[in-house]
DNA sequence: CTAATAGTGTCTATTAGACAGTATGTT
DNA sequence: AACATACTGTCTAATAGACACTATTAG
């Protein structure tokens, strides 16, 4: 079960699976993380954050990839990220929800996998020391040229960078095709899930409430501003926000006291009554 | 390969086959389908409709379903649905994009199937004459109640009825979750991916310029008008209209006359310069 | 002339963006 | 007191909705 090298590995692999499909699902969990600031007074820093595992077998062997497995011939196609969610954060009734599948003749060096890929939004908190042990939260900074895409993620030990060119699809379209630029430090075409996840993930923040599904029961709005600004990355005019979410949210008679101002009331999640 | 009942036809489908996953993509196929009017001054009444194709053999024989068929072992994942397409039409270098995945273990009798679905838009007038023998347009009609939709297919022929179930996702989400409710007529999960496909049209419709690959070359504004009303089932307000579509056509200097009234300019479609 | 659609001007309502101001905790 | 954030009032800009009006053809 050791092999030398990945030739080594590949040479051995059984030459029968060649022939067939295999399918697996892998699963971006995002989930949102602070970073203690140095000034008593100031706000956590927020980001966004994603949980990679460390492959301990080849391919890719000691790189980071998403969290994924194959398709039992007999689950269904949404349980099999329920269960690797649970095999690794031992979480259940998460928010899943499928991105998308990709099928790229050599995205997997074995054989010829397709994968579905699914997202899952969790509050990363609640899930203290229930991480399996090769699984690590992954901080999420991106930065967007012209045509490309840089995104850097960090976990304080290691550093994943990959670049993703952005290239606008037919004239009928103003979308974007995504494909991989740079990547060494990733494994398999998980850059493009990443970035497929956080593209929707932007856009859904808008017309859904998925957002409550990274948040704590009790919340105040200035942090729940700040998440919104650290997923569509820019700055919200407090009335403005106020004004958005005020149908979403209902205050509790709680304050969050201790920071050096003003304290913030908290608030619950709503489900909005209109529209 | 004739076989007397789908029972018999199960029976002696191979055995092997069943602990192993295939992979195939389904196309739904949509255009734009104009009713000749009764009045000559009257436009014509358009409709959505949808290409399926008879189905000859077990299972599901003599039933509608989408095109569709297997990836190959050598085959780039969106190499499927285009070559399915050019099979069934002739055209090539179409609308395309993913919709969704499909697995649930018993979707298909023979075995475990998990299909990618596929949207393709088109304008059905440039392809006259090229359609496999056994395909065929089918008009859409549906009516939304309160979490239920009737879809009817009609192709002249042949109607089509089918029930989805919508039930409202989680706590925290506003997004619906689709069901079967009802379905006699057409094959396997169909019914969903021609559901999902719908939303998907309309949802995009507001955010892209994906209407312009059901259009022809030169085309009436309120033919155009026409379009959308159709695809988001509901009256648009002219001013409102061309305020919106304003910066994605230009003008030729062409009118479509012979109609009881006042002709009509022919436009283009212009790759929108702003956002 | 008439029925039907083509096309435009303009008023109003709603929503989004911007800024300025007041409030209140900790050190 | 000072800083940082909490929270609100209000003005303005941009956009969407509504209605009314004029234009032009085949029959």
């Amino acid at each position: 079960m050791m092999y030398k090298s990945e030739e080594e590995f590949l040479k051995a692999y059984n030459p029968n699976a060649y022939d067939r499909i295999s399918l697996t699902t892998d699963i971006l969990i995002l989930s949102i993380s602070d970073e203690a600031s140095t000034n008593y007074r100031k706000s956590n820093k927020k980001y966004m954050s994603v949980l990679l595992v460390k492959r301990d077998d080849y391919p890719f062997k000691d790189k980071w990839c998403l969290p994924g497995g194959f398709l039992r011939v007999d689950e269904e196609l949404e349980d099999c990220p329920k269960r690797i969610l649970a095999q690794e954060t031992n979480l259940h009734d998460i928010y899943l929800e499928q991105l998308y599948s990709y099928g790229g003749v050599n995205r997997d060096p074995r054989m010829r996998i397709v994968s579905v890929s699914y997202m899952a939004l969790v509050d990363k908190n609640r899930l203290k020391d229930k991480l399996s042990p090769n699984a690590s939260w992954f901080n999420i900074n991106y930065f967007e040229e012209e045509d490309n895409v840089l995104v850097i993620l960090d976990n304080g030990t290691d550093t994943i960078k990959f670049k993703i060119k952005k290239t606008l699809k037919e004239l009928t379209t103003d979308r974007y095709k995504f494909e991989i630029a740079e990547n060494n430090d990733l494994a398999f075409d998980h850059p493009l899930v990443i970035w497929a996840g956080i593209e929707r993930l932007k856009n859904k923040i808008g017309y859904t409430d998925v957002v409550f599904n990274m948040m704590p029961e009790l919340f105040a709005l200035g942090d729940l501003q700040q998440v919104y600004e650290v997923i569509l990355n820019k700055k919200l005019l407090d009335p403005a926000f106020r004004r958005i979410i005020a149908d979403k949210v209902e205050k509790t008679d709680q304050v969050q006291t201790g920071a050096g101002h003003r304290p913030s009331a908290l608030f619950r999640y709503k489900k909005s009554t209109k529209k």
